[in-house]
RNA sequence: GUCCCCUUCGUCUAGUGGCCCAGGACACUGCCCUCUCACGGCAAUAACACGGGUUCAAAUCCCGUAGGGGACGCCA
């Protein structure tokens, strides 16, 4: 496996945002290729004029990178049409592409009878069966053909990473369409014609495509192209037991980062591990992920994406972020003069990243304090200790507030941590503290907005 | 309708006829730590979809049923 140059690719159509399901699919490709020293490819398959735009193309490009998975290989196939139409003649001198008139509304009824009677909707080949004088009569009269592929009367097999060995008997398949009558390639031939150029070793992909693989493997071979490996990935559920696969919205890329605040690296773990046989943990890197790559601990049965799962992968990947790797996020938020201490205190209890701006708002920005017994935390304000503070700072005073008071445990601690964050849960006020500073802390205790 | 894939604790899974009254991780629960939440440590609970068969022996093999996913396009 590692004698042999690797490269994969990822194929997506400029026709949506990508979803968890898709970015899955890129993830699990450059794992791959990173896994073998081999090479990732991104190929927009945009044959697809009425429904491809580039606003999408945009879309896709910033996700991939967002998570990582750079590409060292780009092509468009709208920029490859001559291609399509070259492949296509060589076929056709083959044999083994024909010409069709039928109409879509034709094939339309006809699938509808076979089914009615219980049959696989298999395309009958009829225009097989035209002879060359009606094929000119036809193409004198104005009509245009569109072009199937022969398909061969043996059975299909080939060898599945995942899935194992596969076989597909003879006359279970249409012999598919390669291109429209517009000239137009349709995706089954333009991805085999790509593939065989760019020699893609290996095709990793849904499983709604091993149909595809089977008339794919066809045409490689028509082509006298060396037909790659494959492997064919269960497909992602929701957990809600919702469909993925058309459905945009909450579980797209975008969203997930720019709605939920998720961190690549968590959804890159949760993807590349749900549905394998290694634990759901939160990767240290992306390197981490492909070193452990390996097609054999995939399982076969479609993995359920659960949101939970990966908020708190999202958390612990929080948890661990360096500085310096946080600063310049954090200043994104709009979080100015953010240093290494607020970092530090607060970074324990992020689940998401933009929850650091409800700490800063609390250490930086005028707040009002809740306050419970006001003569309390009035006489606890004039004990504060003269700045400068430190991390000991908060224990010396409520020392302090404790002998003065005679109050302990949770009645000394809590009215302090609601004046002075208004709230009953966050980070350590060890660590708080300094970060409040003397002013606001004193106005807060004595119930004033600072 | 036909074909393909799948079904082990809540979740992801280990398990290829005896080593399994089923192992791990995460979640949940409890305890510890503790001013709170989180973090961290410890402990406990928890599953072979169902029904037949093969066998001395089945989570593991066979058949069927149910359930889930996918395919059957001049979409990708």
């Amino acid at each position: 496996m590692v004698s042999m140059s690797v490269l994969v690719r990822i194929a997506p159509s400029p026709t949506g945002l990508l979803h968890v399901g898709n970015i899955r699919t890129a993830l699990m490709n450059w794992l791959f290729a990173r896994r073998t020293g081999g090479k990732f490819m991104l190929r927009l398959d945009d044959t697809d004029r009425e429904r491809s735009q580039q606003s999408y193309a945009d879309a896709i490009e910033r996700d991939l990178k967002w998570m990582g998975l750079t590409w060292d290989l780009f092509a468009r196939q709208s920029d490859r049409f001559s291609r399509y139409a070259e492949a296509l003649e060589d076929l056709k001198k083959k044999g083994r592409a024909y010409p069709c008139f039928e109409t879509q509304e034709e094939l339309a009824l006809k699938r509808r009878s076979q089914l009615g009677r219980g049959l696989p909707p298999v395309y009958d080949r009829a225009a097989l069966k035209l002879s060359p004088d009606e094929i000119t009569t036809k193409q004198k009269s104005g009509l245009k053909p569109h072009w199937r592929f022969r398909l061969s009367d043996e059975k299909v097999s080939w060898s599945d990473h995942v899935q194992g060995n596969k076989e597909f008997p003879a006359g279970s398949l249409s012999d598919p369409v390669l291109v429209r009558e517009d000239g137009m390639p349709l995706y089954t031939f333009s991805s085999v014609v790509d593939d065989a150029d760019f020699a893609v070793t290996h095709v990793i992909r849904g499983e709604d495509h091993v149909a595809n693989t089977a008339v794919q493997v066809e045409i490689w071979k028509a082509l006298g192209a060396p037909v790659p490996h494959f492997a064919h990935l269960p497909l992602v559920i929701l957990a809600s037991g919702e469909e993925l696969s058309k459905r945009l919205g909450s579980m797209s890329v975008a969203g997930l980062r720019d709605e939920m605040g998720v961190e690549a690296l968590a959804l890159a773990s949760l993807l590349a591990r749900s549905g394998t046989s290694d634990a759901i943990e939160a990767a240290e890197n992306m390197q981490e992920l492909a070193e452990r790559f390996d097609f054999k601990k995939i399982g076969r049965a479609p993995p359920k994406f659960d949101e939970h799962e990966l908020l708190r992968l999202n958390a612990r990947v929080l948890h661990r972020m360096g500085f310096a790797e946080a600063k310049p996020r954090l200043e994104a938020l709009g979080l100015k003069n953010v240093d290494e201490k607020f970092w530090g205190a607060v970074r324990p209890n992020l689940h998401r990243l933009n929850e650091a701006k409800d700490w800063w708002h609390i250490t930086e920005e005028k707040i009002s304090p809740q306050i419970e017994d006001s003569a309390f935390t009035a006489q606890a304000a004039g004990l504060l200790p003269p700045e400068p503070w430190d991390q000991t700072t908060w224990q010396a005073w409520t020392e302090k507030v404790k002998a003065a008071t005679a109050r302990k445990g949770k009645e000394l601690f809590m009215p302090l941590r609601l004046a002075l964050t208004a709230r009953h849960d966050g980070p350590e006020m060890k660590t708080l503290l300094p970060l409040i500073g003397f002013s606001r802390a004193r106005a807060r205790l004595c119930g004033d907005a600072a």
